[in-house]
DNA sequence: AGATTTTTGTAGCATCTGCCACAAAATTAT
DNA sequence: ATAATTTTGTGGCAGATGCTACAAAAATCT
């Protein structure tokens, strides 16, 4: 039985062990993914980044479908997660927008990888016979929407927004936002303008009464 | 040599007369498009939903990526021409972005056609030998922004907007709003939600000084 | 050392893709 | 009628796809 255990690897016993990093094999994986989209990465393509070949891959990683969740996953945990707990944890909404605004259209920018996000952007056009890779992003998707939903929430307990605020609509413009900002970024908008027209996300809120 | 001309059918002398609609052909691929995106309509599903076999629709319509462009340019005239030129035409700024993006929520989530706007969704996932596809797209994603800078400018003009308005930028959270509403739509969100989410486009614009 | 276990690379499977050769069919021109 | 022209459906090509069978290789366990 072949091992697929992620890091740290299990304590194997026999066997001839693993001539290639899994983590390193997961991140060249996922920069195809992000760049190519789910379909257009083909196993070739990812085989050759990942520097294996096809029978590592599907040992190591069960096949492409849960590669490219796996792949999903560590992209979110790596460039999300941590903007996502400084949002949540801005007391003063105005700066926790202006902030994640500008740190995503940094990150949807950044030099080092594929323009925009890997969630919005990877599995858009999928055939009928991938629909559960379909669902599972649109469910991550969804989630960013429910982080929008409760920092709104918490803004109105704190009193900084009004208490017949809509928070589903105004999570779901937040989201719009964000979402219309990773097309921009890949359709080849400056880092500087995309950082501008980011920090339209706070007219969203209503004015700040200072 | 085949007649590959459009509506109205050029005059014919000789030869058997082409036996389906071409303007009804089209239409059909449109949807298989836009419901799937490039890649994933293959040339067999389009022949289903065409109503007719391969030869004819290389024939008729040149290839796949002729196809697909001409199937692209007949969407936007279709769902985007009016809204826009009434878009352009309405003379209060305010009320031309909020009746402009109300509208396209509607068409975004009109019942009798796929989620999502076509030129937003079709071309995301694309390979790399198909980038003509996803450069001629982005074309038309472009002409969207600019459409909005023009009437931001406008605006401008009009004195309804301050002189030192960035159009750019602005016309970039515009267009933002508007792809990010595609996403959503495709995403399961319902007609009257995706509305009042559109309808944040307006917190875009300065307050309006009545 | 020998048995056991796991990973490796080669090589290839079945299926699907976009596309087209070909001849029969259906029309108009002479 | 016959020739000329265009569209039709059948059938199939070359290439790519996701995936795997297989045996050699490389480790550990007894």
């Amino acid at each position: 039985m072949p091992n697929t255990k992620k890091t740290p690897k299990n304590i194997r016993s026999k066997g001839r062990p693993r001539c290639f990093d899994r983590d390193k094999a997961l991140f060249a994986a996922l920069e195809v993914f992000w760049q190519r989209g789910y379909e257009p990465a083909s196993i070739s393509e990812l085989c050759k980044a990942m520097g294996i070949n096809a029978p590592s891959l599907y040992a190591t990683f069960g096949n492409k479908a849960k590669l490219f969740l796996e792949a999903a996953t560590f992209y979110e945990e790596t460039y999300w997660d941590a903007p996502g707990k400084k949002f949540m944890a801005e007391p003063d909404i105005y700066k926790a927008i202006g902030d994640f605004f500008a740190e995503s259209a940094r990150i949807l920018l950044s030099p080092d990888t594929p323009c925009g996000c890997m969630v919005v952007l990877a599995a858009v056009n999928i055939s009928e016979d991938a629909q559960e890779i379909a669902d599972a992003i649109r469910q991550l998707r969804l989630a960013t929407k429910d982080m929008f939903a409760a920092r709104i929430r918490q803004g109105i307990e704190d009193g900084q927004l009004p208490q017949d605020t809509d928070v589903a609509s105004m999570a779901g413009a937040f989201n719009a936002m964000l979402e219309g900002l990773s097309i921009q970024a890949r359709d080849g908008l400056s880092q500087s303008q995309l950082e501008k027209v980011a920090q339209y996300a706070i007219h969203i809120l209503p004015d700040k009464i200072v």
